[in-house]
DNA sequence: GGAAAGATGTGACTTTAGTCATTCCCTTTT
DNA sequence: AAAAGGGAATGACTAAAGTCACATCTTTCC
């Protein structure tokens, strides 16, 4: 590196934490200016000391590095961080990704490595695992959703319906018409209204429109 | 690069894709073996032909690099993929970075530089400009919403409303009934009526439920 | 076996939604 | 000033939604 930067590093294990603090001052061109047991340390001593660069370890009590990272992007922190792990988790990777980690780094690699992979950060690259690519594609061609179904998400509200109900909520938040779904479900026209008018009450609205409007909120969909 | 790569290069001007593939080729260890005009053409012949890398300029007619790369992640083809562009514009670097690309070079660069990419690309790592990684951090920070109004939505299905229309729907949408429509907007309930009537021809929908169904699809409220 | 509970159906009824032709009023256009 | 057009209202009507008490049948449970 060409000049000096002053970093912070974040790790419980003190012998982490003080082992790259020793060998990145004994670089030379680098400053460790905090060393923090957890994220809440870390942010508190960041409103005194600016520093360049944060190596942030994932797995900490207290504050866990995901989360720390996220405190960090809330507060418009725009200091680029490494995570440091022990373990290759693609969705730890992906997650630190999202919340706009600027490197992912395994701590069993060579020290000569994370230098690497630090002075590249600094320069304002990404250092990520190959992995992580191949992954993150997956993810957004999916556009994976959570795939919860009607009944459970009711149930988080409080409301259990039985299958014949979810049946008919679906065509209902679908905005057919009453017929249309004694029809589709060969119940009659009767039952149908009767079951209505079950829901109306168990889900705490006044009328189809409503319960439509509400589906929709609650689903999503 | 160790290898011969299997390259596709796709690019709409000629001379920037006929010599780029003769300095690849004479590059010794690289191979292009595809050279599209655009997208639709890269997609046909991708299926006859396997690459291990694909350049795919921007700016293209008929199909374009970024609907290119999203055909391609909805084809599930997971080749890393390098834009190439005159600009360096901040959104499509970032777009490009969301459909999953590997890289995002300006066309201005050195050709050795554009050879680096490439071995790292193919080696699985990202090579985006240095802003991409600010711009994109912001990006998910500020969970940006694009805040467009119900008229506009509709606008762009080819249905004008006017603004009392525009009041109706939105009140309608939460479930509202027609007198409490009324009461809330002071108009008569028959007058509510009428233009609930006009607006389910307009929409093309049968009922009250099925616009409210509509409605929440189409603005995902 | 018999009670209890749940699923489905019926009928009669009230309320709301939805349609339509027509009128009134106000503003803009010619 | 007359015509044209849009917003709002009215009344009369039909269709659909919604409520409720009650009946029937099956399954479940003690």
């Amino acid at each position: 590196m060409k000049q000096s930067v002053r970093i912070a590093i974040a790790d419980d294990q003190s012998i982490i934490r003080e082992g790259l603090a020793t060998m990145i001052n004994l670089e030379g061109n680098c400053n460790v200016v905090i060393r923090a047991q957890n994220g809440v340390e870390l942010i508190e001593n960041l409103t005194n000391n600016s520093v360049e660069l944060i190596l942030l370890d994932i797995q900490m009590p207290v504050m866990g590095g995901l989360d720390t990272l996220k405190q960090l992007r809330k507060m418009a922190y725009s200091v680029p961080v490494i995570m440091l792990t022990t373990f290759a988790d693609d969705q730890y990777m992906i997650d630190a990704m999202k919340l706009g980690a600027a490197g992912y780094v395994l701590k069993d690699i060579e020290i000569e490595e994370l230098f690497m992979a630090m002075e590249r950060v600094v320069h304002g690259h990404m250092v990520f695992p190959q992995i992580v690519q191949k992954k993150l594609i997956e993810q957004l061609s999916q556009q994976q959703k959570p795939e919860v179904t009607m009944k459970e998400q009711l149930l988080e509200q409080g409301i259990s319906i039985n299958s014949r109900e979810e049946e008919l909520l679906k065509l209902i938040a679908l905005g057919y018409s009453n017929q249309r779904i004694a029809d589709e479900v060969y119940l009659s026209l009767g039952t149908v209204k009767n079951y209505c008018s079950k829901l109306y009450g168990k889900l705490r609205v006044e009328n189809r429109a409503e319960l439509v409007s509400y589906l929709h909120q609650l689903l999503k969909i």
